[in-house]
RNA sequence: GGGCGAUUAGCUCAGUUGGUUUAGAGUACCUGCCUUACAAGCAGGGUGUCACUGGUUCGAGUCCAGUAUCGCCCA
């Protein structure tokens, strides 16, 4: 091993992307049709083709990578598979922002067909840069099955699926109200119609009957009362009851319209009566049904005003809502403007107001696909976790809407209807038919709108693999195992992904659904372009490395909590790695090359009784318990609870204790010790790489490869650790125990004294405890080398020595004389300080055994814990006394 | 308006089915160390009305109810 001038500080550079090549080249990343091995499959939540790489991304594909290798660690037929989708209007708005900027041209200066060549020009250009941008991340998807939700096999999924439902009835056409961005010029599903709070206000318009009489009604979009067909009022409203089946007078276009009586008018707000606008509102439309009114649609579809908006038409509908408040002012129909809080929607993608809108479209009859995908999740057919969603999901499912699929935008998929032109005979079809069905003509034309995206990703988990061909795959990874995703597309996505498995797989698309939290920054914002408060995982790896912003997230977050990051939180992974680098560059440091496979084969410990010291078996004890703890965590779901134990596992008892302990063996004058003592370091170390290889996986292989035998495989191939309880060895880890506090003991004394680090001292420990100075005195190398000790001298009965510090733990006393170094001010309030400690302890312990209650109530095992308690601390504090009260000899 | 979640050290967060001395970790802070793996480190130290108010219980950070603040989802 010529690695003796190992870098002092692990550079992560060098060793990121050749590993990343070299697992790629050995093409451990594919999963295959393994009839041997049991499968384990995810399937990427597809990323838009048009995003960048966040935060977000990156913590949900870390952990989406953390189980891959974990199960291909476990000896699954691990297969990841990755791809993006077409993300309709966000791609159209991209190429159109281009066309617009590059030569001022609309889409439709080019025509349909020449812009979706443009789209797919721009796809091949710059779709794939998030796909890079995980390799970087060490995520190591299945890159050969990688899929588009525009390839043809997965649009001939979208087709199968659209002529199923259509065929089923599932799928129906009709004029509803729908959300309409009067900037895409398209409808939008309700889920894409963002709700957020504004300060609006509430119009009182007077509409005038009789003879100078008004009925006064209160709206939020005053230009909608173009359009209105009626005034609504509750039926049992006194005030208005003997209006109903009368008219009044809309104002402005000057036409008689209808009050009717209905039930859903709340006579609470605003007035009591409202105005009815049938093609602008979605209660309306209802109301508009129910009494057999005619919707009147004032408003085209960019947002302006139409010619039934009289002379308002052609304005745009916020400068009508200006000038028509002004002109209602003008005629004294306006009562008064008051402030109102309301939710209004916006377009998901561009953030324009949405606007309810009277439209034929194709909707997806959801309620029967609804009722078996809810069923599934609450008999626990799919887990979610943290499960807190179910009820989330649950409430969702049993309230859903029909929904809105259809899209009027070039880029996607063209929904597979036709219509002959001289019968009117609708067709939808798998394959474009030449003619028509009914009247043979051969005038057809295809529907114009595309369908949603979430109608493509909604068929992901089998579309991906194929389906509807009933591919070796499909039968082998269908169902996949875990999807692992961001909470708010849990109805846009995994909801609909439910119902389409169950729907045409006849079987759940994946078993466990895990949600990750939400990226936010320091403040607790939610990391967004507009706040320009996001933290580019890129340029973090670039600083600290892959490993390094894997390893901080997970140490940063547990189950399904959001997270708050800052820069500066990667450091805790850099300097973990780095940890983790020098730990392992301490051994290398202790054996040449050449004794490496000896020292690997030489590990059954257990059996070679006369080279077991006690730091030996407890640090096998707690690696076995670590392996145990871990590996539960992970099938658990719980990632940082695995994490955090590992990381308390190798620094704060690998490092800071057994390696520090087996030094003077490494150092000492027998060859066989020492050999003993760093075959065990290094087996805990090889433990340790495979437990962190799922988190951190380049360091960890980068370590594995200069500890491994020649024909071992590579880490990330490797077998997880088992633990075998053979080793779990309370004993041992009780006598450390001892041990470790004895030496803190000292260091305390030291450090409250400021005992120079490299000055020797001398302890004297008295116990009453015959064992407990057996076990000291084997073991008195441990407390002379970790606590600079020169004399250890331990009995039975020792007076405390002259100007002595001292310190009560366990049942030992330990003295530190301190010759001139002893500062009695600083030790008076050491002691007293402890007396008070263990006072206030007793204190609680008596109240606690003098309560009848408790006594009669509590078990047995409690109160006798109490007790042993009350005497342990009472001797205790007796001794702390006397070395008290002792303190000026 | 309805629902969900959060509130624990200066900061970011853990805290299993109620009972383990003094409620933990990382970070920040204070003291001393470039001690031969690591200063991205080591040793030692201080740090808390567990949001508030009640309740259940022998016993509550943990269970229940209410209040406050913040966040999210749905209408």
């Amino acid at each position: 091993m010529s690695e003796k001038e190992l870098a002092k500080v692990y550079d992560p550079k060098q060793v990121e992307d050749r590993w990343y090549e070299y697992w790629i080249e050995k093409n451990y990343f594919h999963g295959e049709v393994n009839p041997d091995k049991k499968p384990y499959s995810i399937v990427i939540p597809p990323p838009n083709v048009t995003d960048v790489l966040h935060m977000g991304h990156a913590y949900n594909n870390m952990l989406q990578d953390i189980l891959i290798r974990f199960h291909r660690m476990m000896g699954y037929e691990a297969m990841w598979l990755p791809g993006t989708d077409h993300a309709g209007i966000a791609t159209q708005n991209v190429v159109e922002r281009n066309l617009k900027k590059s030569g001022k041209i609309s889409r439709h200066d080019l025509g349909r067909e020449e812009f979706v060549e443009r789209v797919w020009q721009w796809k091949e250009k710059y779709g794939n840069v998030i796909i890079e941008q995980l390799k970087k991340m060490g995520c190591s998807c299945d890159w050969e099955r990688e899929r588009f939700t525009m390839d043809p096999k997965l649009s001939k999924a979208v087709t199968e699926v659209f002529c199923q439902l259509y065929e089923k009835g599932l799928i129906y056409r009709g004029k509803y109200i729908i959300n309409w961005c009067p900037r895409c010029e398209t409808a939008l599903s309700d889920e894409e119609a963002i709700h957020d709070d504004e300060q609006g206000k509430l119009w009182y318009i007077k509409y005038p009957y009789g003879n100078n009489k008004f009925v006064t009604v209160a709206t939020t979009r005053p230009e909608t009362m173009l359009g209105d067909v009626a005034v609504a009022v509750h039926p049992d409203d006194n005030r208005f009851k003997k209006l109903i089946g009368k008219t009044v007078t809309l104002p402005v276009m000057n036409r008689e319209i209808p009050v009717v009586a209905d039930d859903v008018v709340d006579p609470k707000f605003g007035t009591g009566a409202v105005k009815v606008t049938p093609a602008h509102d979605p209660n309306d439309f209802e109301i508009g049904q129910r009494h057999r009114l005619e919707p009147i649609n004032v408003m085209n579809e960019d947002g302006t005003m139409n010619e039934n908006a009289g002379k308002y038409n052609g304005y745009d509908r916020f400068a009508c809502r200006k000038d028509l408040v002004k002109e209602l002012e003008k005629l004294n129909l306006l009562e008064k403007i008051e402030n109102h809080e309301h939710a209004v929607a916006h377009c998901q993608r561009c953030n324009t107001t949405v606007e309810p809108y009277l439209s034929t479209q194709w909707f997806v009859k959801v309620k029967p696909l609804a009722e078996p995908a809810l069923k599934v999740v609450e008999d626990g057919t799919i887990k979610l976790h943290p499960n807190k969603w179910i009820k989330i999901y649950k409430n969702w499912m049993e309230n859903v809407r029909d929904w809105c699929i259809s899209r009027q935008l070039w880029w996607g998929h063209r929904i597979p209807v036709y219509y002959c032109t001289d019968c009117d005979n609708i067709m939808v079809k798998r394959e474009a038919p030449e003619k028509c069905d009914k009247c043979d003509s051969a005038n057809i034309r295809q529907d114009e709108d595309v369908l949603d995206t979430w109608f493509s990703s909604w068929l992901w988990p089998f579309s991906t693999m194929d389906w509807p061909e009933n591919a070796a795959e499909l039968k082998y990874f269908y169902p996949t195992n875990t999807l692992v995703t961001a909470a708010d597309i849990i109805f846009f996505w995994v909801a609909r992904m439910v119902m389409s498995g169950i729907e045409f797989m006849g079987e759940v698309p994946f078993t466990d659904v895990y949600f990750n939290g939400v990226v936010r920054d320091d403040k607790g914002q939610k990391m967004s372009k507009s706040l320009g408060n996001g933290i580019d995982p890129l340029a973090m790896v670039n600083k600290y490395s892959a490993d390094a912003v894997r390893f901080s997230l997970m140490m940063l977050t547990s189950e399904g909590q959001d997270i708050n990051l800052a820069e500066s939180k990667f450091e805790i992974g850099r300097n973990f790695s780095n940890k983790l680098w020098n730990s392992f560059r301490f051994l290398t440091l202790n054996f040449s090359d050449n004794e490496i496979s000896e020292l690997i084969r030489n590990s059954d410990f257990l059996n070679k009784k006369n080279h077991l010291q006690v730091a030996d078996r407890w640090i096998l004890s707690r690696l076995h318990k670590t392996i145990k703890k871990a590996t539960i965590a992970i099938k658990e779901f719980h990632f940082n609870e695995a994490v955090e134990n590992i990381y308390t596992f190798f620094w704060r008892e690998y490092c800071d204790w057994y390696l520090e302990l087996i030094k003077p063996r490494l150092y000492g004058e027998n060859p066989e010790a020492k050999k003993f003592a760093l075959g065990i370091g290094i087996f805990a170390m090889r433990n340790i790489v495979k437990l962190l290889h799922p988190f951190i996986p380049f360091i960890t292989e980068e370590i594995w490869q200069k500890i491994k035998l020649d024909d071992e495989k590579d880490l990330i191939v490797s077998d997880w650790p088992q633990f075998d309880k053979i080793y779990f060895d309370d004993s041992s880890e009780k006598e450390m125990e001892l041990i470790q506090q004895a030496i803190s003991a000292v260091r305390n004394i030291r450090g409250e004294m400021h005992v120079p680090p490299a000055k020797k001292a001398d302890v004297f420990i008295k116990s009453s405890d015959k064992n407990n100075l057996e076990l000291l005195s084997r073991n008195e190398i441990y407390l002379t080398s970790l606590a600079q000790l020169e004399n250890v001298e331990l009995k039975e009965d020792i007076r405390k020595p002259k100007h002595s510090a001292s310190s009560v733990v366990a049942n030992l006393e330990i003295f530190v004389p301190l010759e001139g170094l002893i500062d009695i001010e600083v030790e008076r309030n050491r002691l007293t300080k402890e007396v008070d400690r263990l006072e206030n302890q007793i204190k609680s312990i008596k109240a606690k055994l003098m309560n009848q209650d408790f006594i009669k109530k509590a078990p047995q095992q409690v109160i006798e814990r109490e007790k042993k308690k009350l005497t342990d601390f009472e001797l205790n504090l007796e001794k702390v006394q006397v070395n008290l009260e002792s303190l000026e000899d």
